[in-house]
DNA sequence: TAGTGGTCTAGACCACGTA
DNA sequence: ACGTGGTCTAGACCACTAA
């Protein structure tokens, strides 16, 4: 058989875009035109610009076509740390710490992430690699999303992974920046006051209804590593 | 026509692992089987279950079949930043400042990330938002992959901007992480020394060819955010 | 209204990896 | 060897949206 595979169709609109046939903004021609020229089917050619579609290379809309993205940016993959996962790979035991469990009111900034106000769980915690403390978290969780929130026993199983196993995960915002150390992150988490922490915050629905929030503050060190 | 969508397969699939019917490390039932089950094409069942497969839901391998991921995580997609569009979104005017160009051999840890040790093209730039300094850029470029590189002026265009328009972006690595600031980066930031940046470090290829990798560092109050 | 992408079908063959 | 996912085909209808 001589079919032409999707990804050499991707290759070559790639190609085409990278020689200059096509430029960014440019429209290219239907997904028919191309199944004409590249004697395949439809469905085919669907699939290669459906995968440059997913890496922001193409823009399509219905009627308008397909057009090379005026700015051409991949996109990165991050996975979202599996703090279990990250601390293992480096070889260290993973433990979890909880710090405290309450339930309270969120201040005003977390209820505007999570879009809730009213007493929520509050869990502060410290996954450790061997002896050293990888990161501080601070989690609210709302006793609505998840049935059996109360009964959980967070000193022994991570709320990430409790979360992970019991509620669909649906959707989810995340937010990296940097934060110098408070006077408690820096005990926490073993460094000084004022030092540079990657801090990542990540709020998460199940479907239409809020979950969780969380925001984590990884010692100076601590590098979000990916490959586009 | 009363024809199941792959959405809704997809959709179910996500239901019954929120359920517990099926749990993490279990495996499915075959393609062929939830074809026949949702009574569609075993196309459809596979665009759904791909579809879980890319968001990091389900593990997929022949012979061996479909299983839920032991720890199912959603993966985030982080768009690689474009500053003009981040700077213009704000409302911001964005200018591109030249600091610094010159030929040198890079020191030894840049030449580790590109794996090149000849001389190459060196930029600081300082990209304004209005007035503002928006972000330090410490980029090194390799002559020999972009043809008419040195005679580029990298007063009116941005290296970004350039190589987004003449260099096909094949592949590259992403490293975030917080960084103090030395008196240099405080000083063209109008920050204080040893306050946290955002750090982000980029290197691109071009097919195997090393490109260009880039620095940057963001003052104090930036956010890198995203939808996962 | 018409053109484009989005999707589903039914069938086929292939590639891979376990046994 | 054989079962599973990976992909391609040819055709069809639908959904969206600019003209």
């Amino acid at each position: 058989m001589s079919q032409i595979s999707w990804q050499a169709i991707r290759g070559e609109v790639e190609r085409r875009v990278s020689t200059g046939i096509w430029r960014p903004g440019d429209t290219i021609p239907s997904e028919a035109a191309l199944a004409e020229e590249f004697a395949c089917a439809r469905a085919t050619v669907n699939r290669a610009l459906r995968s440059l579609a997913e890496d922001g290379m193409v823009e399509r809309r219905r009627r308008t076509g397909t057009r090379i993205a005026p700015l051409p940016s991949p996109k990165a993959r991050i996975p979202v740390p599996l703090l279990r996962a990250e601390v293992e790979a480096t070889g260290a035991a993973y433990t979890y710490r909880l710090l405290r469990r309450r339930l309270a009111a969120p201040p005003a900034l977390v209820a505007q992430r999570i879009g809730l106000r009213g007493r929520l769980v509050n869990l502060r915690a410290l996954p450790l690699a061997g002896a050293k403390p990888y990161c501080l978290e601070e989690r609210w969780l709302n006793p609505e999303a998840v049935p059996g929130l109360l009964d959980v026993d967070f000193a022994t199983v991570s709320a990430n992974e409790y979360l992970l196993a019991h509620v669909p995960l649906s959707k989810g915002t995340l937010a990296l920046s940097a934060a110098p150390a408070g006077a408690a992150e820096a005990k926490a988490l073993a460094t000084g006051i004022g030092k540079p922490l990657f801090e990542m915050i990540r709020t998460t629905w199940s479907g239409t209804c809020p979950v969780t929030t969380v925001r984590l503050l990884f010692p100076p060190g601590y590098r979000l590593e990916t490959v586009v």
